[in-house]
DNA sequence: TGATGAGCCATTTTT
DNA sequence: TGGCTCATCA
């Protein structure tokens, strides 16, 4: 049979088990997609199962189009229940929310709207906005919310602090607001689904009916509500595989609560236990040094990865002067390998912090390293972006006050902060949305008859808008939107470099709602919106540019994924493991992240560390990380201080890769190259660039030593710093 | 209503 | 260090 063919025993066992409870606990690396997809395909093609009687939920949009994909190659079905936790909800929702006092039309507020009513809620309380900080009173609600506190309970649990009770008073106030704003946070998603299961009997049986079969990936980082909710829908058939490794299990601060899969066997009757611990990705060296550091866990279950694709090179450990050395260390080391055929997309340089990518940028952009950031700046947190999807959100929700605060004033159209004020303390009073009380005449004669005026154009320009979205297509409602408001008309008349940047991102989300029309045939402005606010920022970027690159990530993104080579870098005591969790004892997690760094990488593992690290402005001296000495005897200790400030001038001069040809970088006088002159470029001025393409100068700043530095928008979007000396710029005509 | 500067803060972030 | 927010002033 087809689908067990190419599996090991252990596998095979996976796949062929297919009835009753099933925990397979998949160590990095042995192939549980993989199991999971052929257990998938052999339901449908060997048991005569429906495709859209299996529910496969998985943690990110990427994984389940993953899966989607993988059974389609393999059987021309496209299973349509797989998807995220959040996007299996949301359906659900969609469907039956009216039953448990919702409406239809509800929105998902990502975590900036999250921010937004928070602050709001704290202001309206009067309390501190610095000792009540949003980013630091969202992660307390949504772990609460995750473990289904709620806020009453939660006051009355702590009562003797001020903090948290005040807390418990905000988590009061957000949750009415989201409730009358008609939205539903990302934890609410999976919190009212359950509840619709638990008081719904119909809904309940009808899923438990449909659902023969369950998947669920990365168990491990499974919460309370959402082990509730598979709980519930298990209950039918009671079919269930549940896929995950307790050694990456790294979301505990999010809620993730690893007693799931620990428990397994007790809360799943009769259920069997699978162990994959075959590695078919990583050397044996690699592995060893993985085994040796998560053996230092005490919760967990044993195991032990092995596998049979040979030693490999030792994994090397560095432990270098200062941060500036580490970057230039891992430089001269992709210098090296890329002489060895390793491509720029072999690389991937994985630290504990974002924080830290910035040594590392700087010394790739100074010698023309494609590089890629994962979990930069984000075309959805742009404020133009942001705005239309609000518009939209407002469209088809009016309830929304977070959507109307926003846009009520963009494009300025002179409804300022006073007016708004004066609209919300109305809103409260009367316990209706903002928008509700532009239909009141009542109390719009509470404003001058100008802004009375003004705020009745908005009304009716948005009346028209909701009027409009009920029978236009998602791209016609977006122009609808752009036209009505005169969006971009009013950023024309800015006529700035900024406001022309803007321009085309607006155009460019008109794009992307034309290639969600295309890809989703009868796709509503719904699913559309419920799209925009569940994917994450990473699927929802597209790639610029199609060269390969070095990938410059936390751990924390790199998990699920591999690469040929991997610089676990800043391996120091206080940043990995971070100092914050050494305080608070959650050093078994800090390890778990380590492990799963280290299993990231197939071929080649450069581990470094560095002793004195400039951070924050101040220079600070570390110690190695104590996971080093957890990793055992076959690491490669290298601390002979081979000074990578001499080895790079020779090296890199000597070793010229750069794309563009210019390695002048480290010549004290730049060189005179073919490129035409750089060095009198004004602002406003089209430029052309051989790897970014064309762009305008937006400003030019002189360096100390005389440099120029030219800040350039590319039409493609990103925005780039670079040095007239060596940036090969051309100045374009017209 | 915008521009400017002082002050503040700074893990990890699948949705 | 540097990026962002908020207060203040023109």
């Amino acid at each position: 049979m087809r689908y067990i063919e190419s599996l090991n025993e252990r596998q095979k066992e996976a796949v062929l088990n297919t009835e009753g409870a099933m925990l397979v606990l998949a160590g990095a690396g042995s192939g549980k997609t993989k199991v999971i997809t052929n257990k998938i395909s052999y339901l449908i093609d060997e048991k005569a199962v429906y495709p859209s009687s299996i529910l496969a939920i998985t943690f990110t949009n990427k994984a389940a189009n993953e899966m989607k994909d993988r059974v389609a190659s393999m059987l021309d079905v496209r299973p349509s229940w797989i998807g995220t936790f959040h996007s299996v909800c949301s359906r659900i929702l969609r469907k039956d929310i009216e039953r448990i006092g919702y409406s239809k039309n509800f929105v998902i507020y990502d975590r900036s709207d999250q921010l937004t009513v928070i602050r709001d809620a704290v202001k309206e309380l009067d309390f501190n906005s610095q000792e009540y900080k949003d980013t630091k009173i969202l992660p307390i609600i949504s772990k609460l919310k995750g473990q289904q506190i709620n806020p009453h309970d939660y006051q009355k649990s702590n009562y003797n602090s001020i903090f948290h009770r005040k807390v418990g008073e905000i988590y009061e106030l957000y949750e009415k607001r989201l409730f009358l704003n008609n939205a539903l946070d990302f934890d609410d998603l999976l919190i009212k689904a359950v509840y619709l299961l638990k008081t719904e009997e119909e809904v309940l049986k009808y899923y438990q009916k449909k659902f023969q079969h369950i998947f669920v990936d990365e168990y491990q980082d499974t919460n309370g509500i959402q082990y509730e909710f598979i709980k519930l829908l298990s209950k039918g058939y009671g079919n269930i595989t549940v896929v995950g490794d307790i050694d990456q299990s790294i979301y505990g601060w999010r809620g993730a609560d690893i007693s799931n899969i620990l428990n397994f066997e007790r809360d799943f009757k009769d259920s069997s236990i699978v162990l994959l611990e075959e590695n078919y990705r990583s050397t044996s060296n690699i592995l060893e040094i993985a085994n040796n550091v998560i053996s230092y866990n005490e919760e967990r279950k044993d195991k032990n990865l092995f596998t049979s694709n040979g030693e490999g090179a030792p994994v090397e450990y560095h432990e270098l002067a200062d941060n500036e050395e580490e970057a230039n260390f891992v430089l001269s080391k992709i210098i090296e390998l890329k002489a060895e055929a390793y491509k720029e997309s072999d690389f991937a340089i994985l630290y504990r912090t974002n924080a830290q990518s910035r040594n590392f940028e700087e010394a790739f952009f100074k010698l023309g390293v494609r590089y890629r950031i994962i979990g930069g700046l984000k075309f959805y947190d742009r404020l133009e972006i942001k705005d239309i999807i609000a518009y939209l959100k407002l469209a088809i929700n009016p309830s929304d006050d977070v959507a109307f605060r926003r846009v009520v004033n963009s494009p300025k159209r002179g409804i300022g902060q006073t007016t708004v004020d004066k609209l919300t303390e109305i809103a409260i009073k009367n316990e209706i949305s903002l928008f509700d009380v532009l239909y009141v005449d009542e109390f719009l004669s509470n404003f001058s008859k100008r802004t009375e005026n003004l705020l009745k154009n908005f009304r009716d320009m948005m009346g028209a808008i909701r009027a409009n979205a009920e029978f236009l297509s998602v791209k016609e409602l977006v122009e609808d939107v752009i036209d009505r408001t005169g969006y971009i008309r009013a950023l024309e008349k800015e006529d700035t470099v900024e406001a022309r940047s803007r321009i085309e991102n607006v155009k460019e989300f008109l794009t992307v709602a034309l290639n969600f029309e295309m890809t989703n045939e009868d796709g509503s402005i719904f699913d559309f919106l419920t799209q925009m606010s569940l994917l994450s920022d990473q699927e929802k970027s597209e790639d610029e540019g199609d060269l390969p690159s070095v990938t410059l990530m936390t751990v924390h993104s790199a998990k699920g994924l591999e690469f040929p080579v991997i610089f676990m870098v800043g391996m120091e005591e206080g940043i990995f493991p971070s100092s914050l969790s050494i305080e608070e004892g959650n050093i078994e997690e800090e390890r778990r992240l380590c492990y799963v760094a280290i299993t990231r990488a197939e071929k080649r593992l450069f581990i470094s560390s560095v002793n004195l690290r400039s951070m924050y402005g101040k220079n600070t001296y570390f110690r190695p990380s104590s996971f080093i000495a957890e990793m055992g005897d076959s690491l490669e200790v290298h601390k002979s201080r081979a000074n990578y400030r001499e080895y790079k001038e020779e090296k890199f001069i000597s070793n010229p890769f750069s794309y563009t040809g210019e390695l002048n970088y480290f010549k004290k006088k730049p060189v005179e190259k073919t490129i035409t002159k750089t060095d009198d470029l004004q602002v406003g001025e089209k430029v052309n660039h051989k790897k970014f393409g064309n762009g305008m100068v937006v400003q030019v700043k002189i360096k100390d030593d005389g440099d120029k530095e030219y800040v350039v928008a590319f039409d493609t979007g990103g925005i780039k710093r670079l040095l007239a000396s060596i940036s090969p710029l051309e100045r374009l005509d017209g």
